[in-house]
DNA sequence: GCAGACTAAAACGGAAGCGAAACAAAGCGA
DNA sequence: TCGCTTTGTTTCGCTTCCGTTTTAGTCTGC
């Protein structure tokens, strides 16, 4: 049980969003960061139309976002032999590098939080 | 100070960005929302010029970002009198409700971290 | 006063995301 | 087999953001 006050969590907000805007790799969007998430943090496996319905937004937002996710190799597409109709969403080594950078920056922010 | 590990900063990241996405008022981009917690948690006065230099970005940046989130009637701008090139950026009361909410809502998710 | 420095905004072309609708491929049920 | 459903992708027109460059207004030192 995490416990913090709204101010802690402003001011974390903001160190973490300041940080992640003066890092220039490329930034995602925040449907692009909660897909990412879910495919790292939820068991899979992961579809699209499972994400999709998770994150309560359409089809192509998902599709469209593992297109760019894909290009900058933080996820990768595999065809569900089981039902060809399904794309399972796989992870990555950078993917998982990427949010490991991610929880750390974070992490480190907190420490700075009083 | 305000410890936590890194996978416990992941799944806040994950229960924050989903309560984001799901909730279908306009959220902010990164950037936009770097700057409204800047303005909104460090002293003032703040100009276009500091902020620029602050998340070191463009002006033009942070120019349009005030555009849309004046729209949104998230800030306001105002003329400085003393030197009338320079833009003060005010809070608004629409801001900074938005910020609490998100605050809240930080709180609440940190609080369903096991 | 006036040239030069400074500040913010506007203009420009390009890239990327959006929702809605159309589409192709694969499974399913009679 | 042959419709019908399901799944993911693609297309369309539109909006927004991007970096760069240009413009407009304001100070400042001589």
């Amino acid at each position: 049980m995490l416990s913090l006050r709204p101010g802690q969590a402003l001011t974390l907000w903001q160190k973490a969003m300041l940080a992640q805007v003066r890092a220039d790799d490329p930034d995602l969007t925040t449907r692009q960061l909660a897909i990412l998430l879910s495919v790292y943090l939820d068991p899979p496996p992961h579809t699209v139309r499972g994400l999709a319905a998770h994150l309560r937004v359409t089809k192509p937002v998902i599709t469209r976002a593992l297109d760019t996710m894909g290009i900058m190799g933080l996820v990768s597409r595999r065809r569900d032999e089981r039902d060809r109709r399904n794309v399972l969403i796989q992870r990555t080594v950078k993917g998982s590098e990427y949010l490991e950078r991610l929880g750390d920056l974070v992490v480190k922010q907190a420490g700075e939080v009083s």
